[in-house]
DNA sequence: GCGACAG
DNA sequence: ATCTTGTCGC
């Protein structure tokens, strides 16, 4: 018995369009945010069913970016992906990763859209409105809106003709900037910057390669280096008992702290 | 009907 | 996101 959980599209859209009026767009400012969460989620395909990986990190929002703390949540994932119901799917894992650090940090950087949405609720605004945390996504492609360019400045505006993103080109990398909850775009810009040294945001850079090593480790390769990427995280697998317990066994084979729940 | 379409 | 070979550039 797998995915014994449904989805309908259509109730998603309407709890996005009531969860969107909580959003709250306003100044925040950079030196407020001193710990900084990173999430991110892969999939893995498993004899037809199809696990997720949710990863949350915490660290410091000032170089070197040192990680405080990180949490792995894996799972079995119901929800298709739909272009702009992103956050339903992405959600499932995530949310137990991103729950608990959620209580170290000031501000959660997203990969995807915040406001630049069909309905203004993209999941980096679904995610700060859930947990009540200023949030910024921060995405590699353009999902709504035309590109106008402000002086130097590229914005995304919406059918509303209200700015809903920045464009900001980083190593030949179009990062598409938008608030999600509890900041605005000018302060988004400004956090972003500062907390970008390559292609992408560091918090994302590090979510991303904590995450390319679960993956790694899952499909029964241990990358070099591994242990040290994932030395901060906890893991906790919900899967069923066999296939727990052969997860369970490789990652304490690396002399990581993982647990079944 | 057609194009667009985060991860 | 994932799959997947060779290839271009630092």
């Amino acid at each position: 018995m797998a995915c014994n959980v449904s989805f309908n599209a259509r109730t998603a859209q309407k709890a996005q369009m009531l969860l969107s009026r909580r959003i709250i767009i306003r100044k925040l400012d950079p030196r407020s945010v001193r710990v900084v969460a990173g999430v991110d989620a892969s999939y893995i395909v498993n004899r037809g069913r199809e696990l997720g990986v949710g990863v949350a990190v915490a660290l410091d929002a000032k170089p070197p970016f040192r990680a405080k703390a990180c949490s792995v949540y894996i799972g079995e994932v119901c929800v298709p992906y739909i272009p702009g119901l992103l956050a339903f799917r992405e959600l499932a894992v995530m949310a137990p990763a991103l729950s608990k650090i959620v209580n170290l940090i000031d501000l959660i950087i997203v990969d995807g859209h915040g406001i630049s949405h069909p309905r203004r609720f993209g999941i980096a605004s679904h995610i700060g409105v859930i947990y009540g945390k200023p949030s910024i996504g921060v995405a590699k492609k353009k999902l709504i809106g035309r590109e106008k360019n402000i002086d130097d400045l590229t914005v995304v505006v919406n059918d509303a003709g209200e700015p809903v993103a920045a464009v900001l080109k980083k190593g030949g990398q179009r990062l598409y900037v938008s608030p999600g909850h509890l900041v605005d775009l000018p302060s988004a810009i400004a956090i972003v910057e500062s907390l970008t040294r390559n292609k992408l945001p560091e918090p994302t850079l590090r979510a991303d390669s904590i995450s390319k090593a679960i993956r790694s480790i899952l499909k029964g390769v241990a990358p070099l280096g591994a242990s040290e990427v994932l030395a901060p995280c906890e893991f906790r697998i919900k899967a069923s008992l066999e296939e727990a317990s052969v997860i369970l066994q490789r990652l304490r084979q690396l002399g990581l702290k993982a647990s079944m729940g």
